[in-house]
DNA sequence: AATAATTTTTAGACTTGTCTAAAATAATTT
DNA sequence: AAATTATTTTAGACAAGTCTAAAAATTATT
């Protein structure tokens, strides 16, 4: 059983190999608020321990044993956001120290007690996609509504909910369509209002609009 | 803020304040499954920090402020542990191990959101009082589960809460009804059953029965 | 009240996770 | 390709929390 630093630095190493393809000690350092020197020893630990290779000078990468981990964390992070806003009502901007924490706690049992007591949610409240007990991630091509999405990642339109006329005039109105290519920019929690990038204008629109419009991540 | 072993320490002195008069240093290793010298360097801190008074070789005692803190700490094991069973369905014998690690999550709102989304509970699985959020435990007034009450202390049934006919039948058996005498002898943690004398005559009672009987303090 | 037994504290060591400063290695520039 | 710059690692130190073994204080016994 890891230690929640050990812990942390995994997650951090998982997340960052996200975007970037090869992690140096710096990166790793500056994401943990630490010094490379606090880096090299961490990443001399994890890898006798076998979470992620590790040569020296050369760099470091994930093991299968240490993604598996790291996808559990998050996912343990993401059920408690989840947990946070829909039951506890807190807003989604505030969940994240507290889950933090939660996402530590060490039991397997709870994690999926958890998960069924919240209905199998594929997404958390910023719209990040939460693996399942197995690591495996939801397919990116299911359609969640528009109001959980990232900030400044582009979508694509894939559905609206309600029939009514009005709305449908009001989509019109604006040239929002199937297909149409959209980036939340901002978001405005007292009113769940969210400005937005439509092709290539801009808008405003209130949480009764973006919880009607479902999107799909556009995949690279 | 302490840390998770800090606010360890401080839970246990705090529980053991209430069956002993006197706090040894020894008593305490015992019960943190440490050795006496530990104990020692603990207590010199938390007395530092003014969470409890120390003198050496004489003992220490909670000061207002660690009674405080440690009631918090109480509040949330056992709202953690409603969480558990009510919620996520945990058996009440299941929760303790889990409830240790979510006691020390820190969030103020956190804990406050959580007494509300289950409703104020003003006992946990176990039929232990919740202290509220400015540390006070329900009046005693109030009626209690059998398990929840003082050693050799005589109260009053008034009520029972399971209405079915075997549970009916074993309260006969036993002479167990409203308005009897009843006192608990002893405690037996392992699995929380308790010895009690009712009337004039003592038996043995299991939790799944004590939780269901209900009792409150008989006022001079 | 002196001695023995017990309890508590101290002293020094070890582990984890961190740091600073210096040394080693790699990358870049001229 | 040699020198300069940047990155990474090592060496040694420190705080927290624990331990063992020895010393100090208290309590019990004769």
């Amino acid at each position: 059983m890891l230690s929640q630093s050990e812990e942390n630095y995994l997650k951090a190493i998982y997340s960052l190999s996200y975007t970037e393809d090869k992690i140096s000690t710096n990166l790793l350092a500056e994401k943990m608020n630490t010094k490379a020197s606090s880096v090299t020893d961490m990443v001399k630990k994890l890898s006798e321990k076998s979470y992620i290779t590790y040569l020296k000078y050369k760099g470091f990468e994930l093991t299968e044993k240490g993604s598996k981990l790291a996808a559990q964390i998050v996912r343990k992070h993401r059920l408690w956001e989840v947990f946070l806003v829909d039951k506890l009502k807190f807003g989604w901007e505030e969940v994240h120290d507290i889950a933090e924490q939660l996402e530590h706690i060490q039991s397997k049992q709870l994690t999926d007690k958890l998960d069924d007591f919240l209905g199998n949610p594929k997404f958390d409240p910023h719209g990040d996609p939460i693996p399942d007990k197995n690591g495996v991630y939801p397919s990116l091509k299911v359609s969640f509504p528009l109001n959980a999405i990232e900030l400044n990642t582009i979508y694509t339109i894939t559905g609206v909910e309600d029939g009514s006329m009005d709305f449908f005039q009001f989509l019109k109105r604006y040239e929002i369509g199937l297909g149409s290519e959209i980036k939340v920019l901002e978001k405005f929690p007292f009113d769940d209002s969210l400005r937005i990038q439509i092709d290539q204008s801009e808008m405003n629109i209130s949480a009764i609009v973006s919880k009607k419009i479902f999107v799909q991540k556009v995949i690279e």
